[in-house]
Parts: structure tokens; C-alpha cells; sequence
DNA sequence: ATGGCTTGCACCGCAAGA
């Protein structure tokens, strides 16, 4: 099983890029960030006809979540879940699914603008919210993976210039602490579970030439809990989309599940 | 040099992203 996630920014823009990928990657579990439509407007048959079912929650303009499961897999909709209980936010930011008996939960963490600003104040009460809420489903489905865009790089080697970015949003100790938080509930950051390239990202500015320059981020991250970590093969971000006409400027990040 | 692109929304400029 092959499972992956994508920021899009905007599914109706990227949709054709969105039916390519899922035609030419092999891919079976697909989470998707920064929809930026209503519900009303969510591809489901463009998507359906593609051979996956979503499940989705949208909002006008900004964020939304999905994730899209290949017909041959059962989903069970009785098991999707949508934000985070008990943490009042009307920003679509999360949907959980369960797939073939593993939880999937897809999440666009806050951008948090800068460090000291209000939008930061917010991404902080954010990770907090989500801290409790995946302890209590880590409890509830041992098998659990974790994926999204976390816009928080964990290490200066995530990072093209760690220097001019020190102590900014994305990379500041407090996001990097709330990131720490995850691990030491016993999640396993996949990307560095195998040798990878150097200076490899997950997101390039669209600005200054951001991907030609290799300008990028790794802030797009695949997340395995303790019993669903044994099970990964391979982890890997396909840069290959980003270089095509009209990109989002986030590439997929894909692992691959015995 | 706080710009630089891209998106959506609503108008012809703005907020927001990271």
C-alpha cells in the first residue's frame, strides 16, 4: 500500500495535475491540503471516475483537507472524522479516515505568519490541540500514520539556508518543540528512516526562482506511530510534479507500506 | 530591498501563503 500527501494549493486549479500523479505514481492513499473550495465544488466525480473515493471537508477560499483511497480498498465511512474534537476552528485543517484497519489522518498545520504575531499565537494553540487530540487516537488505532503539510521544517538540514532563516516561522524552537511533542508520543518522522538526497525539499517559493535554485523546505511530512512504523518500506517526495506547467509549489511526499 | 509569485474574491487591488 502505497500512501502519500499532497498540498495542492487549490484542487480546482490542480486538478489535472492531481488525475495525472494519481494515474502515473501508483499510489493508493492520497492526503490533500489547501483545497480551497466548498464542499459543493469537490471533484468526487472527476475523482471517482479516476478509480478513488474521497472523503473531504472544504471551506471557501483557504485550507480544506482530503483524502482520496482507491476503490479496491475499503473505507468505511463511519470512521471519518473531521478537526479536532473539542477545539473550536472554523479553518478546515483535518479529516481521519481508516483504511484497510490503519488510521489516516491528513492535517494542514497553521502557516503561523511570524513569531509573535497573532496567526503564530494561534498555530501554537493549534499543535497544542492536536497533541491531545492524536494521543487519544494513537490509543484508539495503534496503526496510525500522520501526513500533511506541517509547516514546521524539524532541522536546519530541512532548511536551504538555516543561517537567514534562524528562529523564524517554520523553523522557530517553539515549532520545532511542538514537532519534538509528536516524536516523543513515539512517531517516526519516515523521511529520515532511509538515506535521502542532500537538500532535499518538500515546498520552493514560487518567488526568486525557488526550484530551479533548489530554494526549499522540507515542511511536507509522512508521520508513522510505533506499531505502523515496522510495516514501511520506503519514503520518498516526487519532485517531478512541481516542474510542471503551473505547479503547486508543494511537491507529493509518498511512503510505501508492506 | 519585507519585494519577488500564485490563488481566490471581488472588482481592477487586496489578503494569504511559507
Amino acid at each position: 500500500m502505497k500512501i502519500a500527501t499532497w498540498n495542492v494549493n487549490s484542487l480546482k486549479v490542480r486538478l489535472g495535475h492531481v488525475l495525472d500523479w494519481l494515474a502515473q505514481s501508483g499510489v493508493d492513499v492520497v492526503c490533500l491540503q489547501e483545497l480551497k473550495l466548498t464542499d459543493d465544488k469537490f471533484p468526487t466525480a472527476e475523482l471517482a471516475a479516476a478509480g478513488f473515493a474521497s472523503v473531504f471537508t472544504g471551506q471557501k477560499t483557504y485550507n480544506g483537507v482530503a483524502i482520496l483511497v482507491r476503490d479496491t480498498l475499503p473505507i468505511d465511512n463511519a470512521t471519518v472524522s473531521k478537526n479536532i474534537p473539542g477545539f473550536e476552528d472554523p479553518q478546515q485543517r483535518v479529516i481521519a479516515a481508516t483504511v484497510a484497519g490503519r488510521r489516516i489522518v491528513s492535517a494542514y498545520f497553521p502557516n503561523g505568519q511570524a513569531p509573535g504575531t497573532e496567526k503564530f499565537a494561534y498555530k501554537l494553540q493549534w499543535l497544542a490541540a492536536l497533541q491531545v487530540w492524536i494521543t487519544a487516537e494513537l490509543e484508539r488505532y495503534p496503526e496510525l500514520a500522520l501526513l500533511g503539510d506541517f509547516n514546521i521544517a524539524p532541522e536546519d538540514r530541512d532548511v536551504h539556508d538555516p543561517k537567514a532563516w534562524e528562529g523564524q516561522n517554520l523553523v522557530s524552537p517553539e515549532e520545532r518543540a511542538a514537532f519534538a511533542g509528536l516524536i516523543a508520543l513515539g512517531f517516526t518522522d519516515t523521511f529520515r528512516l532511509f538515506e535521502q538526497p542532500e537538500r532535499a525539499f518538500s515546498w520552493w517559493d514560487y518567488r526568486m526562482l525557488g526550484f530551479r535554485r533548489n530554494a526549499g523546505m522540507r515542511i511536507d511530512h509522512i508521520l508513522t506511530s510505533p506499531a505502523l512504523t515496522p510495516a514501511v518500506l520506503s519514503c520518498h517526495i516526487d519532485k517531478v510534479p512541481r516542474g510542471w506547467e503551473q505547479p503547486s509549489d508543494h511537491a507529493p511526499v509518498t511512503v510505501e507500506l508492506k
